[in-house]
DNA sequence: GTGGTCTAGACCACA
DNA sequence: GTGGTCTAGACCACG
């Protein structure tokens, strides 16, 4: 699994560590039971600090997609992830920010839809492609 | 026009101000070419400091969504409101994130669509619900 | 003499109105000796602020383009116009700001020079052009 | 790099301290990819405040001039910077009160043409002179 | 240690 | 009365 950082992105580097690691588990590149690359190893790997990598895993166990064990953090293995409560909150203002800029900028529902796909589109398992 | 700020939500005061903004202005509560509140009084009826009033209108200016004129700030009358290169970069990273939530935590299309059109239904015009 | 103000620039009004005044000068649609408008019609005409023209004309008398004369505000008769000590350095750095900028945005002699025509063009009689 | 701020002067103090930035950037005091001192050490050093330094290097990087990265403000390293649209026409601004100013007061282009020599000496690197 | 956010409050420029 | 500038100082997020 390759995880791409971009250190000068004004997203903060804990952020989109977890969003590529989410995207390895859709992508299943990363399955169900699967353990992660310890800390430091994945710290020393893409060159950042350690304590960003733990932020990131422990937010990802905060939200039910990995669980943290003795020996490290694997990938969750419940079938069915439920969205928790103050999660869904916070999903909803984004998604609700996200309408309002929709709307704002007057995009169309054809131009949103169009740049949905391409996203999903990169979540698919690459045989599936 | 009502400006609801939570002081301790974790989204910024003046991130906040910008999204009631734009939402009266989607529900037609602020005019194009209507002028706003100046920043101190606005500062002052909600609260809070005038720097953080002014911070976000001067984003919203520099989104195109504001201008400035010599007597304060008013809602552009541009008709057509384009979205700058960087700020459609943004745009599509927040989606991509949502993209992903809603994959990772499996929530289905019609949860989304529902939630998506209880939004559109606060930015209405009050007349039209 | 055609005075345009936009009264949404940034730039103050009272310095547009100055260099309207000036560029009706040199276009020798105000002659030496020619009496100004009034404060007060000057100001009806165009719209603004009594006390903006005023600020204009008395700016314009200490910079001796213009001198006060009981009756009113004429143009300077005076051949030669010298600039004082303190306007001189305060070209010099308006100068200095715009050659910097010049560099800094590598912006050719060539571009300069045809911007620098295309204004004096603009600040010759009608008759010569 | 030595940055003089004259506390006194019109210019605004985030204003001067621009183009001293600039300035440096020219006579290669400043190298593309180079840090600059962050806000609040800067801010120590010149004896002003924080919030102004930092104005100034917002201003900076949305001219282009700067970027800015998780760990602070840099030099640009991109090698031809485009002045925007907006920016491109202040400078038109700029240089039309310059040339009419020039020609008001009757100044000869042998006396401006020395002025600005003198100040592109001073934006050599010292090195050239 | 870096910038980000927020506050309180002062003085000034402009119209 | 509007925003602009500047200051002093606090707490927080990030790495």
């Amino acid at each position: 699994m390759y995880i791409r950082i971009r250190p000068d992105s004004e997203t903060p580097i804990y952020t989109q560590l977890i969003y590529q690691i989410k995207k390895g588990i859709l992508r299943k590149e990363l399955l169900p039971g699967e353990g992660l690359p310890s800390v430091r190893s994945l710290a020393g790997d893409i060159g950042i600090n350690m304590h960003t990598v733990n932020k990131a895993y422990k937010l990802l166990v905060e939200e039910g997609v990995l669980t943290q064990q003795k020996k490290g953090f694997i990938v969750n293995s419940d079938t069915k992830l439920e969205i928790q409560p103050p999660h869904l909150l916070l999903y909803k203002e984004r998604l609700e920010a996200l309408v309002i800029d929709t709307q704002i900028f007057g995009m169309s529902e054809e131009m949103v839809e169009q740049m949905k796909q391409e996203i999903e589109a990169t979540l698919k398992k690459d045989d599936e492609k």
